[in-house]
DNA sequence: ACCTGAACACCGTTCAAGT
DNA sequence: ACCTGAACACCGTTCAAGT
């Protein structure tokens, strides 16, 4: 099922770190999955995710389609070679030594890595995805951020996915936002609206509606950098919830 | 490009709010948005979303293909309707008055919902997804549970967002970990991992790739609801931090 | 051993035609 | 007004054949 080699991994992990034993003999590989993977990131940039197709991919690197299956098993292990790939982060990086300020740094470089390639979070994260080299580098980072606080090691790799979660969660929303047009919905619309949802039946969501917190309006003047005030209060609820577990438990 | 109708919201807002005026003239009209989606809840909940094709769902319910393009504006709105659909919470449900308690008692009913139909978490949410009536529906209910407490709109709405966000990550998460197989990577497996991933490269992950504790294993015996107690972990993180947060206000 | 060409069994969506 | 049939321009993947 989870189509493993040898090694009992499963493939995508395997190339990914370099364990795939490439066969020496024979005519020299015209490909690799290096250039593979590449192109195909180069095409997610471009045109998106859905526009990475087999037939492109090859195309891009001036192959026939089928030639690509000597190489993935399938577009799934192409995917998941990609989502790795495209989670890049600075080779050097000193962490402050104060663990919120660390793990704020961590969150924010995580960010910055998801912002950059927002396509990689349309692919679905498994089980699998945590053992590729990249995950493992960034979860490493994040358990090194937290490695002077009294919290197991469960808690710990909790906190990482609950913080990466909320990042992923809110640059996903966010970039939803900017696909769709500057106000995803006109006043007329937000009047119609209105007449549905009355306070009678939603009495307490029904005022911020008129009042247009509920509706983010997507106008950038409006709210400059809206989302990340969002993003840094859900991270503060966290890293104070942190804090005070920390604190009572002493 | 957000496909508006004249009342100046998405179609599928409109539709789903019964605002989509049906015309009654003429022949009797033999389908209905209501059975198209319904037919199509089917499908995903017995096969998975990605059997549902617009022609697995005309056949459904014995139509052709294209008849559907009459209801609907295409695959994405459909899918937007289902999304919506599959959001059903308890009709009656009195929240806790303590607030934390029923911040809990919303998650745990927001997950209850997404356990149901996990395929809805594959189905990108976009700003029109939180206009849909169901999704309004549950944000009144998450916003009656803060209703005491002394935060603005814009911090309650973060709230919401922060804890859905989090319910949605680790049901997914859950879920992905059952699609594979029980062990996701056999003894031989880490073995091999240990292999590159060492305690000088990754000085924080290493450690805890030995103990076990960063690969779930997936053995429920093991572990009978680990998922639920890192899901709880990070809920409670999220809950103190505003407990904490009100407090240094007041 | 590697790459190719043809083919298969699908997709979502269009468009003009039927009733 | 509603439904249909044929067609279009794609998908991912297979398989046997070429070199």
């Amino acid at each position: 099922m989870t189509d493993a080699t040898e090694t009992g991994l499963p493939r995508a992990v395997a190339i990914a770190w370099g364990m795939q034993e490439v066969p020496q003999r024979g005519p020299s590989r015209a490909l690799s999955h290096e250039r593979i993977v590449e192109a195909a990131m180069r095409i997610a940039d471009e045109d998106g995710l859905s526009a990475v197709t087999m037939q492109a991919v090859a195309a891009s690197v001036g192959f026939t389609t089928m030639s690509l299956y000597r190489y993935v098993s399938g577009k799934d292990e192409l995917l998941r070679l990609m989502q790795d790939a495209a989670l890049t982060v600075p080779e050097k990086l000193t962490l402050p030594d104060d663990w919120r300020e660390a793990l704020r740094t961590w969150a924010v470089m995580v960010r910055a890595a998801y912002r950059a390639r927002p396509w990689m979070l349309q692919i679905p994260r498994g089980p699998v995805s945590i053992l590729m080299p990249n995950s493992i580098r960034v979860a490493d980072l994040g358990l090194a951020a937290m490695k002077d606080l009294p919290l197991d090691d469960t808690e710990k790799t909790a906190t990482i996915l609950v913080i990466s979660q909320h990042v992923s969660a809110w640059v996903e929303l966010e970039q939803s936002l900017d696909e769709q047009g500057p106000l995803a919905v006109s006043a007329e619309g937000v009047q119609t609206l209105a007449e549905v949802i009355t306070p009678e039946r939603f009495p307490h969501l029904a005022p911020l509606l008129e009042s247009g917190h509920y509706i983010a309006d997507g106008d950038p003047a409006d709210d400059p950098d809206g989302m990340d005030a969002e993003f840094e209060f859900g991270l503060e609820l966290i890293i104070t919830g942190l804090e005070e577990k920390v604190r009572r438990r002493s």
